[in-house]
DNA sequence: CTAGGGTTAG
């Protein structure tokens, strides 16, 4: 409870700071040097500056620093340092004092720790890293240490946002102060390697790992062989898989149903059949209990060889073993159908789902809806955009162009007079759909833009072609993209197209900017 | 959901 109680000097500063009690920005000034040099001068024990503090923000730390040159720079960052070191006393001993008649000191600690801890992990799971390495840093200069699975929580954050440099300065902290690292954690850290395609570097860990006392085990194992199929190196996978398992000894552990998934994945992605079945018969010859996951590799592996036969069959032993098929298995299905333009098929299985208990998600909209626009099946898959906003999902630009592209694409095939009249009403569709889009938020993206022009373009409307240009332009604060939108309307009109150059050299400096580009 | 496998693709 020590720690809790604030210096009176400090507290004092504090309260006058809060109460606005400063007549002038100068005194204020003049006091916080003061105080300030006070403060170092006298050494006394706030823990400002701890050795285990790190930066949530590099810039912060760099400015810090840089401050060395220039005291009141440096004056500053302390007393931010300052007020929020003594800001967070105050909310711990607040937190504290209304707790305190209901139990006891030790009870409060250890509540407080373990609601810390779950705010981490919480805080890393929706990726708010900045956030949890700021409670993790306030813990710890409370000399309270979080424990070694949210340690992992906070790595495996760290490495699925890409930051490897703060991951790989975590696991040190972790050496240096503990917890100690365990297995999960070289683990996460080797994957987040492999993620920013590092593989040299996982690979080294994974041989390293030895060195701190820590044996790598299945998952170790399967994550290099993953990231191996990946790249297309089956043989290096199976090579380095044959390897590991010999130095492992027969410990009975050999046989690893993900393992063999990721092979039989690999090896159906890089059209090898025969292989592929091979793991796969493997698998029952040994008789592990295969799962939903292995099913559907096995489902999408004959998706990919068109043998849609075998695909059927797959569903049926995997509903006969008693799994049943889960969104990844009914998206695969769908992608499937809709790709070999059986779409009547695509829409019975969508039908299926919800009442399967398995409500179709964005994945499978996107894909039934650019099934049917393929087929020149506008119709149907305006249909379906209205059932997504039903549910409650928001389509991506790409929905939305898929169908405007759809709508378009009407007058290409259909020459007719009369069918001119109606795709000119699809045109109106067209543009009525972008209306939509901006009205529920959805923020039209160049390729909006591209297919409304081609809409036009097609049909010598020249001028609302270039009004729509400049109308793209302004909404989407030119990009490079914007060269797209001015091809096309080259490329359909190049007579006109000149004319519209002319309108664009008139055009503001970042217009211009981004056609030059 | 402390770490490992599966669905798309302008």
């Amino acid at each position: 409870m020590q720690s809790l109680l604030l210096p009176a000097q400090e507290s004092y500063l504090l309260l006058r700071i809060l109460n606005g009690s400063f007549q002038a920005l100068d005194s204020l000034k003049d006091q916080i040097s003061v105080y300030f040099a006070q403060f170092f001068n006298s050494k006394s024990g706030l823990d400002l500056i701890d050795s285990r503090s790190i930066s949530c923000d590099r810039n912060e730390k760099k400015e810090i620093s840089d401050g060395e040159g220039e005291p009141r720079g440096a004056v500053f960052n302390a007393l931010d340092a300052m007020l929020k070191g003594s800001l967070d006393r105050l909310k711990t001993m607040r937190e504290s004092i209304s707790w305190g008649h209901t139990g006891s000191s030790d009870a409060i600690l250890e509540t407080k720790y373990s609601s810390d801890i779950t705010m981490i992990r919480a805080l890393c799971l929706e990726g708010k890293l900045g956030t949890a390495l700021w409670l993790w840093r306030t813990m710890v200069q409370q000399f309270r240490i979080p424990d070694v699975l949210t340690h992992n929580y906070l790595l495996n954050g760290l490495c699925k946002s890409g930051d490897l440099g703060r991951a790989e300065w975590l696991v040190k902290e972790m050496l240096r102060h503990g917890p100690s690292p365990t297995c999960a954690t070289y683990n996460t850290l080797m994957s987040g390697y492999c993620l920013v395609n590092k593989v040299d570097k996982a690979l080294d860990l994974f041989s390293t790992m030895a060195d701190h006392g820590i044996r790598p085990n299945r998952v170790s194992c399967n994550i290099l062989v993953h990231t191996l199929c990946q790249k297309g190196l089956l043989e290096d996978a199976r090579m380095l898989l044959e390897k590991i398992l010999e130095e492992d000894g027969s410990d009975g552990e050999t046989s690893d149903l993900i393992t063999s998934t990721i092979l039989t994945d690999g090896y159906f992605k890089t059209g090898n059949m025969v292989e592929a079945l091979t793991c796969w018969n493997d698998v029952f010859q040994r008789g592990i209990e295969v799962d939903v996951v292995a099913y559907n590799v096995m489902i999408h592996g004959f998706c990919l060889t068109g043998d849609i036969n075998l695909v059927y069959k797959s569903l049926c032993e995997m509903f006969k073993s008693g799994h049943l098929p889960d969104i990844f298995t009914y998206n695969t299905l769908i992608s499937n159908l809709c790709k070999s333009g059986k779409t009547n098929e695509a829409c019975y299985v969508f039908s299926v789902m919800p009442r399967m208990g398995v409500p179709p998600d964005h994945l499978t909209y996107k894909m039934i809806i650019q099934g049917l626009c393929i087929n020149g099946d506008a119709l149907r898959a305006n249909h379906f955009l209205s059932h997504m906003l039903e549910d409650s999902l928001i389509p991506k630009p790409l929905i939305w162009n898929v169908i405007i592209d759809a709508y378009g694409k009407c007058g290409d095939v259909e020459k007719a007079f009369s069918v001119k009249i109606k795709c000119f009403g699809h045109i109106s569709s067209a543009l009525q759909l972008h209306d939509e889009m901006l009205r529920r938020g959805c923020n039209p993206d160049i390729v909006t833009y591209t297919e409304l022009l081609k809409c036009y373009c097609m049909r010598n409307k020249m001028e609302e072609a270039q009004e729509l240009f400049f109308k793209g332009i302004k909404l989407l604060q030119p990009k490079v993209g914007a060269v797209n939108m001015w091809e096309e309307i080259i490329e359909v009109h190049v007579k006109d197209g000149f004319t519209v150059f002319l309108h664009i050299i008139s055009w503001t400096p970042g217009v211009l900017a981004a056609i030059v580009m």
